[in-house]
DNA sequence: TACATATGATCAT
DNA sequence: TGATCCTATGTAA
């Protein structure tokens, strides 16, 4: 393992020669835990990308951070916002203050249910609060809230439990989708068309994010974007009450 | 060559 | 709320 670009190079360091015993993801947060207590932190965020090779690598640009050879193949990671060597202790205080993970079978909605009760801020800016919910993103945020009907201005404790509920098992649903394609895609199958689905530009599957003043794909209403919790955030004015 | 852009999160104020 | 960090890629100049 070595690093490139080198501002990882002291962990890589530390790691080489070591045994990688197991993975884990919880949100977007990544844990690759090594032998000797140590774990590697890694969080993509905006920029980051990871390339795999399983043969005839490519050389790693510039600004590769973390360049991993093994027997089974190579992988560079670029771009990271997270990148980082810890105890186990430090990975527990991340998990800590993170809510469920809507992809971990053991996660508890009842405290996504809680989080929610908890605040006035609008529901759309809580899907992005990662104490109340691990891992959604601005995509989903924007999908989930179309595909439940709900204004993303709702203040998230004006949900009753029935609809927080069904909003917790869409995002289930969703994410489980999206990890079993490899890519992002919301809209149901009978409203995909018969054009394969792979050909189809990314606003085509989806329902509102990006597709800011075209005609809803349920009510032809315009679909209208601004800005919430920082992030830019599309909806239909019509579905969504 | 320069600039715009992107599915994120944290910290200071 | 705003500033800041991070990199590759595509388009414009």
């Amino acid at each position: 393992m070595t690093s490139p670009q080198g501002r990882f190079a002291e962990g890589a360091a530390r790691l080489n020669g070591r045994r990688l015993e197991g993975t884990e993801a919880l949100g977007k947060h990544l844990f690759y835990r090594w032998e000797g207590g140590l774990t590697l932190h890694v969080h993509l965020g905006l920029f980051g990308k990871f390339k795999t090779y399983s043969t005839d690598p490519r050389p790693p640009t510039p600004g590769t951070r973390l360049a991993w050879q093994a027997e089974t193949g190579t992988l560079y990671l670029a771009g990271p916002t997270a990148c980082e060597l810890m105890s186990v202790p430090e990975e527990q205080s991340i998990r800590d203050r993170i809510g469920p993970d809507p992809l971990d079978r053991r996660a508890d909605p009842d405290q996504f249910f809680q989080a929610l009760g908890r605040r006035s801020t609008p529901v759309g800016a809580v899907l992005l609060d990662q104490k109340a919910v691990a891992g959604i993103g601005n995509v989903y945020r924007a999908e989930l809230l179309f595909l439940r009907g709900i204004a993303p201005h709702r203040p998230s404790r004006s949900l009753d439990r029935d609809e927080v509920m069904a909003l917790w098992g869409e995002t289930v649903r969703q994410l489980r989708r999206g990890e079993r394609r490899g890519r992002i895609v919301t809209v149901e199958p009978a409203e995909l068309g018969a054009a394969r689905e792979r050909e189809l530009p990314r606003s085509e599957r989806l329902y509102v994010y990006g597709r800011a003043g075209r005609p809803c794909r349920r009510c032809a209403t315009p679909i209208v974007a601004e800005e919430m919790g920082g992030r830019p955030i599309s909806y239909c004015p019509s579905c969504q009450r």
